[in-house]
DNA sequence: GATAATAGGGAATGATCGTTTCCTAATAAA
DNA sequence: TTTATTAGGAAACGATCATTCCCTATTATC
């Protein structure tokens, strides 16, 4: 079923929630139109299911980037390398469903909206948290304001989301280089 | 007609393309069926001119809040607080078409990315002409790369989009004060 | 003032959508 | 072996969608 929920995913990625039909979601999901609602309620469901699953396995791989980095500014930089790598390529042309739920459902539906912003807070939290490692280690300002500067990360990771879906090109050491100006 | 599609225009950006219906469309702009398309080719065609009409207006809102900085740092910062204040508040939760065409319809609709690419390419330039401006007369550091900066620039903004839609806080002074390390 | 042309409105249409229902096959229990 | 239970598949349903067609005013022309 995880499997199942996995190829979801990629279908709401790339088409979103109303341009995905149960046909496009039987065809990729490789259920008939009974199973699935055999195992959902309805469209909602699966997406919820599939956004739930999306955001569980992207939570995973940003602490994993982040552990590759040796102090709070060296993980937060393999933070956001990971986001431009993610927005890149065929995966970003994809597409992030946290941005394409806030952008399509935010305003329709409130449990959407729920969703979308508890994987948003959880992300500015875990950075705000790798800001403070940082001033705690010495490889960071102890002077910035952590939570301003966590909050226009999240900003700048959501919007590598939606320029990559645009699919204009992003240099990632080039582009990260900038954003950690923002660290001093 | 111009009314007509601005009230178009609000819709679209509220609910998107696909939850939109003609009959959401029709009841905003006060028209009936026949009249939208005896005037429209079709529903893409609505959405295409609505977009026009959008960018026009951010674009001519975005030029106007540059013109009242004194120089190139100052206009500059001008931009980045008027996109703040267009992500919060009933406009914010309302939504940017530019963001809400690239997600929902970048990957499916070839004539609607070439404009959101076209706007956030308008966007950048500008931008970046900012920046230059701002090295010429002294106010940003001449040593700053203007492309990966501006660019870093155009994903705040469109960060800030996303974030306003999912109803997050944004404090336009503090954000814009922190993004502003970026000119250094 | 009569007529042609056009803009706008609303009902009808075919297609597609999400959802339900029913059927089949497979597995577990007795 | 037989029966009960369940997972999976496909056809059928009503609703809604985008679109077309036709009718009615209103304006402009002669």
């Amino acid at each position: 079923m995880d499997t199942a929920l996995d190829r979801a995913v990629r279908v709401f990625c790339e088409r979103g929630y109303h341009a995905t039909s149960i046909g496009d979601l039987t065809a990729a999901m490789r259920l008939a139109t009974g199973s699935v609602y055999k195992a959902f309620r309805d469209k909602q469901a699966v997406f919820l299911a599939a956004f739930d699953r999306y955001a569980a396995v992207r939570r995973e791989q940003t602490r994993s980037a982040a552990a590759r980095g040796s102090n709070g500014r060296e993980r937060l930089r393999h933070v956001l390398l990971s986001y431009v790598e993610h927005s890149q390529g065929i995966e970003g042309r994809r597409g992030c469903m946290v941005v394409g739920g806030t952008v399509e459902l935010a305003a329709l539906d409130s449990d959407v909206r729920a969703r979308v912003n508890a994987q948003i807070e959880t992300n500015e939290a875990f950075i705000a948290g790798l800001i403070r490692e940082g001033q705690a280690d010495g490889s960071i300002s102890a002077h910035l304001d952590v939570d301003d500067t966590a909050r226009l990360m999240i900003c700048i990771t959501q919007g590598m989301r939606v320029v990559g879906k645009a699919r204009l090109p992003l240099d990632g050491e080039r582009l990260v280089g900038v954003a950690m100006k923002l660290l001093a």
